[in-house]
DNA sequence: CTCGTTATTCCATTATTTGGAACTTAATTT
DNA sequence: AAATTAAGTTCCAAATAATGGAATAACGAG
């Protein structure tokens, strides 16, 4: 009945609250602030529709609503994430791990899994400066660019890796960003094999970073940890070097996962 | 038809959002993930109707489904959550009077606003450790027993602050914690004279602030910031002479918001 | 294998959402 | 100041999506 094989590309099976989350994702995502009519534009629903969507969010604290008319997001986003992050099992596991791996280097570690087409960071040490941690914790990046990404991709089984490549659209960031699934997979294979992945200044111009996959064994985490930083101090070479530690750190992360969380399935 | 006028406490008059909120509210502020059934006691919704909606939210991101069938916060949350604190503009206009105040001080420094009944924390600067930054930015605590919160509560008028008190409910943290809306009044009244408020270990055994009022023009930001610490090394004493520094720094940051928000409105 | 528990699916009924249009309010121009 | 245009809000009959009781399926312990 319902089949759904078309090019369309946001539709949502998720009745009212799809609708909403779409007016939630074009609010959070914008510049700034937006005017109901700029909403109105973007969202292509009908006026009292999007009116009432929109004060039911306001109401519910999701979005908040300026003295000139504008829709910003809303700080109860902030109560909800702060108790999802607090009790994340995969963070508290890994977060001394991370730190290990930060002390041995000395530079930025991060910890992120794989949700939909996009890495969201849970995680990030860095013993430089006082950490700005919103900044980077809680941030998704495309798969495809960051080292992260493309660790996870390559722990992916054929068909769900070929789904998700298929439904990709590339943004290309820096001249050496992958832009095309052909490319992208051959890596992936490369890094699938090899057990490590890099990120040579594809998300951003001057970063590079060296990444191991991570994943816990229901496989509701895949994801990786990664040591970050500006590609004058990181050497292509001592990434390579540097892929034993990661690789170790990623190793003592899972065999946590499997004492903590094994006993119980 | 539909009269509400019982002693009902979650009506809520945002049709479908609502009732899903009310689900993301019971999994995220509970203590562990929570099983089918648990929430079916917890939510009072039909079977049917409570299967579909976590279907939904799971679906969007917003709740995750482990392996053993448990639900738990979803992690789209911190996406949504990092983009709503990257650009706020209070927090941005605060920073860097935040770090002062750390440096005049040495001790902890909080950033809150009122949103319902609840202060939640912008920002924290802390000179000591490296930063666990969502152990406390997000968070939602009580306003009747934080330093900002009260602070908050005595910049309202008359019938705002009447309503709210009357619709608190008042848990016991410690010895000194407000317990009735009589005595939480008075002492807000003299914080509106004084202009500045204490906690006196009323949210946590052995940790004192002293907090100063903040405000946006448009009254969109109530809330305040504060200097935390244990009682040990902050006297009453030390904490009135604090006052000041923490009030000039509010007022800083006042101003910085009219330079910057002013001339739009 | 069986029983008790827990989770999922089904579908006629009903309540809610929908969305075009009318209306109000605010901003801009003449 | 009045007129004009734009922006935001409310209304209500029609259509659709949510509802919820009951049946089914999956799981787990004894």
């Amino acid at each position: 009945m319902n089949s759904n094989g078309d090019g369309m590309a946001q539709a949502r099976e998720t009745g009212t609250l799809g609708k909403l989350m779409v007016l939630l994702d074009l609010v959070t995502h914008a510049d700034g602030p937006l005017r109901f009519t700029d909403i109105l534009a973007l969202a292509g629903q009908p006026r009292g529709t999007l009116h009432r969507h929109l004060s039911h969010l306001v109401e519910e604290g999701l979005l908040e609503l300026d003295g000139d008319g504008r829709y910003a997001p809303g700080l109860r986003l902030l109560d909800f994430a702060a108790r999802s992050w607090a009790r994340n099992e995969f963070r508290l596991i890994a977060e001394p791990h991370l730190a290990d791996l930060q002390q041995a280097t000395g530079e930025t570690v991060h910890l992120g899994v794989l949700r939909g087409q996009s890495i969201i960071y849970l995680d990030k040490v860095d013993g430089r400066q006082p950490v700005r941690m919103y900044s980077q914790i809680g941030n998704a990046s495309p798969c495809y660019c960051t080292g992260v990404g493309k660790a996870a991709l390559s722990l992916l089984p054929a068909d769900r890796l070929a789904d998700l490549l298929a439904g990709l659209s590339f943004t290309r960031f820096t001249a050496s960003t992958h832009v095309s699934a052909e490319t992208l997979l051959a890596e992936i294979r490369e890094i699938a094999v090899e057990g490590y992945a890099f990120d040579r200044e594809e998300h951003e111009a001057g970063i590079r970073c060296v990444a191991a996959p991570v994943w816990s064994e229901d496989r509701t985490f895949i994801g990786g940890i990664s040591i970050t930083g500006p590609a004058y101090r990181l050497s292509m070479e001592l990434l390579r070097q540097w892929a034993v530690p990661v690789q170790r750190a990623a190793g003592q992360i899972m065999e946590g996962m499997r004492i903590r969380l094994g006993p119980r399935r």
